[in-house]
DNA sequence: GTATATTTGTGTTATAAATACGCTTATGAT
DNA sequence: ATCATAAGCGTATTTATAACACAAATATAC
């Protein structure tokens, strides 16, 4: 037992992780085998060890509930309602994480995983549908800023899915032009260059992100805005 | 005493409290009477009670060791690294406010309560170093989007007054036209209209913020990027 | 008290960026 | 065979950004 003079709460942390199926962005749900709010679906998540930070706590979690690759994982905000959780005072610090969806889940214990498009997700526990919401609009304003919408694509991408990830995400209709052109200024893109030169207008050139100079950008400073 | 089957954190919140002196961004410090980092200076906040939000503790803490008012307040994030207090494991959820200057510390109890000029930050105890720096640049990454800069500015300013505060939070200088130019494009301001006509150059026009309008924007949803 | 620097007002012009839209070709679906 | 779709390539228009000139009043320095 440990005690205390004064109560604490618990400290946890779940994560919600965004993949993109080629249409709209998805996020991974448990289904809840136990009691509060059994049968609905939760974000992955669970327990602080005493000797591990947050950050070490949600990848954690992550590994043992889904082993999947995370591309990119960053801090959403701490959830302390007083009532958030019907048992016990829980202090959640919740994450969010990119992966590339076609790793589907490989969850080894955890119960039922799955892939909800965020546009239909069902009903969730806890506090978590206000978690989603807030995860939501900070990835939203992430990437108006940093590319990170390549975590969410496969290695070789075409612009066409790189736009609709963008439209996925943001929640708007770009010109196709002009998206193309917006894009390729940056400057931050390879083609992949197995395309030929006479090739049928019907198959698109391959892309990939140059991280390399990005990471170069981003030391001297650097201004997206999408 | 209060005993639980693993070993739990304490949970604090601490706040970083911008003003605006009319030509710099201040943080209020406040100076550690007692031991550990006795003599350094840090945020004002505290341990959270096991029947308040963060942000009612947040709230309360300020309330107890400033007595200002506050503009605006919003969570940063939570600091859980394992050593970060080296009494026990304290997971602390950092918020970041924004007060009138003009206002300043009425501090009660708490031992000294100071100002400091961003770039002239003494030594901080604890972590919070680093909650300064994400703190700032959250700031600046929230000034981008929202109008949040006339929280820091007298209810009635010249468009002097917000161009300084705008270039000391960003960072950069602007071309004095161009700056009220795409200000005033924005159709945020109104003007306070006792400004003779003739009135001498040197005599500036004195605006005040728009609220209700903005907040009809925010409505429809905006899109301000600065 | 005089010289100098600072602050504000009011523009214009050149350049760059965002936006809207046209035309064509190959493919998959019906 | 027809039609809708995804891709390539390009242009005109509008809008935004950036750079810059001059005058008047007041604060500051000496």
């Amino acid at each position: 037992m440990f005690c205390y003079k004064y109560p604490h709460p618990s400290v946890a942390t779940d994560c919600v992780i965004f993949g993109f199926d080629g249409n709209d962005i998805n996020v991974l749900l448990i289904e809840r085998g136990i009691e509060p709010f059994k049968g609905l679906w939760a974000f992955p998540g669970g327990f602080m060890r005493i000797d591990e930070s947050a950050e070490q706590c949600a990848a954690r979690e992550l590994a043992e509930e889904t082993s999947l690759e995370v591309k990119y994982m960053e801090q959403l905000k701490a959830f302390s309602a007083v009532g958030r959780d019907p048992r016990e005072r829980v202090v959640s610090i919740a994450f969010y994480a990119l992966v590339r969806l076609k790793d589907v889940q490989g969850g080894d214990d955890a119960a039922r995983a799955q892939w909800f498009p965020i546009h239909s997700v069902p009903g969730l526990a806890f506090d978590h549908d206000r978690i989603l919401r807030e995860a939501t609009s900070r990835l939203r304003e992430k990437l108006c800023f940093e590319p990170i919408g390549f975590d969410l694509l496969p290695e070789v991408f075409t612009m066409g899915q790189l736009q609709r990830l963008y439209e996925a995400i943001l929640d708007v209709s770009f010109d196709r032009r002009n998206f193309a052109k917006k894009i390729l200024k940056l400057d931050l893109l390879i083609e992949e260059g197995n395309r030929p030169d006479n090739a049928p207008t019907r198959i698109p050139r391959m892309y990939r992100f140059n991280k390399e100079k990005y990471d170069e950008l981003k030391r001297k400073g650097i201004k997206l805005e999408f």
